[in-house]
DNA sequence: CGTGGTACAGTTTTT
DNA sequence: CTGTACCACG
């Protein structure tokens, strides 16, 4: 795949230094102990197992370290680095550390630190690909066409200016959105590819526009003196393969190389790492192929497989005691994982007692699977089950899609349990805190062309599509950025009118902050307050009468406390641009709400994993996109999942969902039958009518439609027959197992015996009329809620229903 | 220039 | 069913 066609020229460059195959392991770094004699200090080392102590040892030469969940690996990583620190193998600032987020960076920096007792001199390299590729290209950025002071866009800038970019085509932004587009570039740069390298076959995208498009966005960034994300690595990669002088410097500079979560690189940052540990090899991967869950987001977990290849005589290491869940929580979560081919293979072992078993039950919908997820976490909360309490904090719900959510805080409103939501909009993309950083960057930077677009109408200046156009004219026309170009437009009385006379006055306005930044008396909160009050943007706020405004000003508020940290503007804007994360940890006793992929890296005491239904999870957009290998992900993902609870851990499924307003029954997922039926526990009741914890029937009384079709349903000969049956089904079976549990569903649903032109009754839409018979799915024109395509299994005779009275 | 209407799409999101 | 994005109108 030419997306490596880079190999040859670093195996090339890695040669001359590759020559000695260092003595690895325990004898070297014993040697180089026995100059600082093993002191207090190596404490650490005394409370690491087996494993987690060769991985630390093995200071020379490639280490993978496969680290499954829960096995303690950011342990073994910050141990690592103390001990190159402590044995003198290298200086802080000859570690080159790099992690995915910025939450992970800051706890290894606090644990090393707290590994080597006093404050040592803070580690420079150790931070995210991302800020550590930023800190490099502010240096040799001239080699890539930039000035060392950059800006950095975010996906929101690249939207717009793609969206420039498409126009200035003469392309119909309608059939080739500017969002797509930015999808296929971000998709190219994460494998590498620069203009001049995305194969010929990739490009049929946008009516085969795309290539041009690509090299027109990346000439506009120029201009801007501007890149994106992907560019901080791929501008990097470029200039480490042109500059091989420069490469050398750094691969001398950075004498071990450490890498957290490998398996989630993209082939850029594979590529920026191999060149940088081409020379000595030091370099130490810690990563689990089995969590590997952005493949979507150009993650290659080829990258972690082939680390042996890559790395000739590499050290592997397995971490595979696990220090977090219950034996029958990790047997269910290898059983799942189990179903993937191509795994590098762990054995997650653990020394805690049995507990409880992994708990499977199904509901009939999806509100219901809410309200027994509430229940069960009010009952779990005040110590029944038979369980020691858990307390709210201690408690997670993991979602696949953040949809999903909407439910489950539906209901916890009603019933009042408190609740947080991770991982919803973030501080920094917010509208106002996105305005007010733009009147920022144009103080800082008057050249930002994008953020003075942003902030020239905002608040309204009766600047329009005819002033704008008229200024961008000016500034092209002479060659400067938009503000010169404004100030231009004016004097050369191009401008009329109302846009005249505000866009003098914010051209004044900008001139004068600027000057106020440059000076040494002002602080940055306090310019930030004068900038957002005389722009007469916190004003726009105060008269906005919509229930939003006043959480914005909050907001807004919050943004100029952040500034309270920085000595300068400048500083802040480099430090948002890079950290994009949700600080704002509301304090609280509540339930956690949050996606699977947000809760990778977590872990809970209890855990819920609602929604395990074929199409939602496994997606079926996964499959459809990504096939088999989509489905594997899919497969970790539910790994990852249940290896994020300690003690409990519940999964479910809902019989019935409304998909974007239309109601569809489900399937429960794939991935329950792959559970191990001697670790789960079936809670459903044999049939799944009603759900509920042994419960025949929903105890739902909030409409009166509702309590009708309970009283109407659940007291019908139907219901009871199917009850019965399914009654018979369970006493034949010693117990349920989840295939089990699974199949009862699917049989149920095979039995259909309605024909077109049958009444029929369902609990929630009343009575109906088949319409049309297509396997066990029945077409119903219900006379009440309108047409639904429905699993006949959900339905009953209409006759039989409506012996009983109500 | 601002608003209301309609049309359309609709996972996961570390930086 | 919902949210948003864009267009036509006032």
């Amino acid at each position: 795949m030419s997306s490596y066609n880079e190999e040859d020229a670093f195996e090339a460059a890695a040669r001359p230094h590759s020559a000695a195959e260092p003595a690895r392991g325990l004898s070297l770094s014993q040697r180089a102990m026995g100059h600082a004699r093993p002191t207090a200090q190596m404490d650490y080392l005394e409370g690491l197992n087996t494993a987690q102590r060769a991985a630390v040892e093995a200071l020379d030469g490639p280490v993978l370290m496969l680290a499954g969940a829960g096995t303690g690996k950011t342990k073994a990583l910050t141990c690592r680095i103390a001990h190159l620190l402590n044995t003198g193998r290298a200086r802080p600032h000859e570690i080159l550390a790099v992690t995915f987020t910025n939450k992970a960076a800051r706890e290894m920096k606090t644990r090393v630190a707290g590994l080597m007792g006093e404050t040592i001199e803070g580690m420079p390299w150790l931070g995210t690909f991302h800020s550590v590729c930023v800190k490099q290209l502010r240096r040799h950025a001239e080699l890539v066409g930039l000035k060392s002071n950059f800006t950095i866009l975010d996906s929101d800038d690249v939207i717009r200016l793609l969206k420039q970019v498409i126009s200035a085509a003469n392309i119909d932004e309608k059939r080739w959105p500017a969002r797509q587009l930015a999808g296929i570039i971000d998709a190219w740069k994460n494998r590498a590819w620069t203009p001049a390298k995305v194969p010929s076959g990739e490009q049929a995208a946008f009516n085969g526009h795309a290539l041009d498009l690509y090299k027109a966005y990346q000439a506009r960034l120029k201009t801007l003196n501007a890149c994106d994300f992907g560019d901080l690595l791929l501008h990097m990669v470029t200039i480490f393969q042109a500059h091989p002088d420069l490469l050398a410097d750094y691969q001398r500079r950075f004498r071990f190389l450490l890498v957290d979560e490998y398996q989630d690189t993209n082939v850029a940052q594979y590529m920026w790492l191999r060149l940088l540990a081409s020379g000595h090899k030091n370099i130490c991967c810690v990563g689990d192929d089995d969590q590997s869950i952005y493949g979507w987001r150009g993650a290659e977990v080829g990258n972690i497989l082939r680390f042996e290849k890559d790395f000739p005589g590499a050290k592997v290491v397995r971490l595979e005691q696990n220090y977090r869940s219950t034996p029958h929580i990790l047997a269910a979560a290898s059983a799942v994982i189990e179903g993937n081919s191509g795994r590098l293979g762990k054995t997650l072992w653990t020394a805690t007692p049995d507990g409880e078993k992994v708990r499977l039950i199904g509901h009939w919908d999806g509100e219901e699977e809410a309200r027994w997820i509430g229940e069960e976490i009010e009952a779990m909360q005040s110590g029944t089950r038979g369980m020691t309490p858990f307390g709210l904090d201690s408690m997670a719900i993991l979602v696949r899609a953040s949809h999903q959510m909407r439910a489950f805080e539906d209901r916890f409103l009603t019933i009042g349990l408190p609740y947080r939501v991770i991982g919803g909009p973030r501080f920094y993309e917010r509208l106002e805190i996105r305005d007010a950083m733009g009147y920022f960057r144009v103080v800082m930077s008057p050249e930002d062309d994008l953020a003075f677009e942003r902030i020239v109408n905002t608040p309204k200046r009766g600047v329009g599509g005819k002033a704008m156009q008229d200024i961008q004219h000016m500034a092209r026309s002479n060659g400067v950025a938009l503000k010169e170009g404004a100030r231009l437009a004016v004097e050369g009385g191009v401008l009329k009118g109302k846009a005249k006379g505000s866009i003098a006055q914010l051209l004044a306005d900008l001139d004068r902050w600027s000057g106020l930044a440059g000076e040494a008396g002002i602080g940055p909160v306090e310019l930030a307050e004068q900038i957002l009050d005389e722009s007469g943007y916190t004003t726009m706020w105060l008269n906005d009468k919509t229930p939003e405004a006043p959480g914005r000003l909050e907001n807004l508020k919050e943004l100029v406390k952040a500034l309270e940290q920085f000595e300068n503007l400048g500083g802040f804007l480099e430090h948002v641009a890079l950290i994009m994360d949700n600080e704002s940890e509301e304090a609280g006793e509540k339930v956690t709400l949050m996606t699977l992929h947000g809760a990778k890296g977590l872990e809970f005491p209890a855990v819920f994993l609602p929604g395990w239904e074929e199409g939602l999870f496994p997606s079926q957009r996964s499959m459809d996109e990504s096939g088999q290998k989509g489905l594997e992900e899919e497969r970790r993902l539910a790994y990852v999942g249940i290896t994020r609870a300690e003690e409990v851990c519940t999964i479910s499924f809902a019989g019935n969902r409304r998909v974007y307003g239309q109601w569809q029954s489900q399937l429960p997922s794939r991935f329950i039958d792959e559970l191990p039926e001697d670790h789960v526990d079936v809670l459903t009741p044999p049939g799944l009518y009603g759900g509920g914890y042994g419960a025949a029937a929903p105890q739902t009384s909030s409409s009166f439609e509702s309590r009708v079709a309970k009283a109407d349903v659940y007291e019908s000969p139907g219901w009871k027959r199917l009850q019965e049956r399914s009654q018979q089904a369970a006493r034949a079976r010693a117990k349920t197992t989840p295939s089990q549990a699974r199949d009862m569903v699917i049989d149920m649903k095979a039995v259909s015996s309605f024909g077109i032109g049958d009444r029929v009754f369902h609990q929630k839409f009343g009575y109906g009329e088949v319409m049309e018979v297509e396997g066990d799915k029945l077409l119903i024109e219900f006379d009440r809620a309108g047409p639904k395509k429905l699993v006949a299994k959900f339905v009953v005779d209409a006759a039989s229903a409506g012996d009983v009275p109500f």
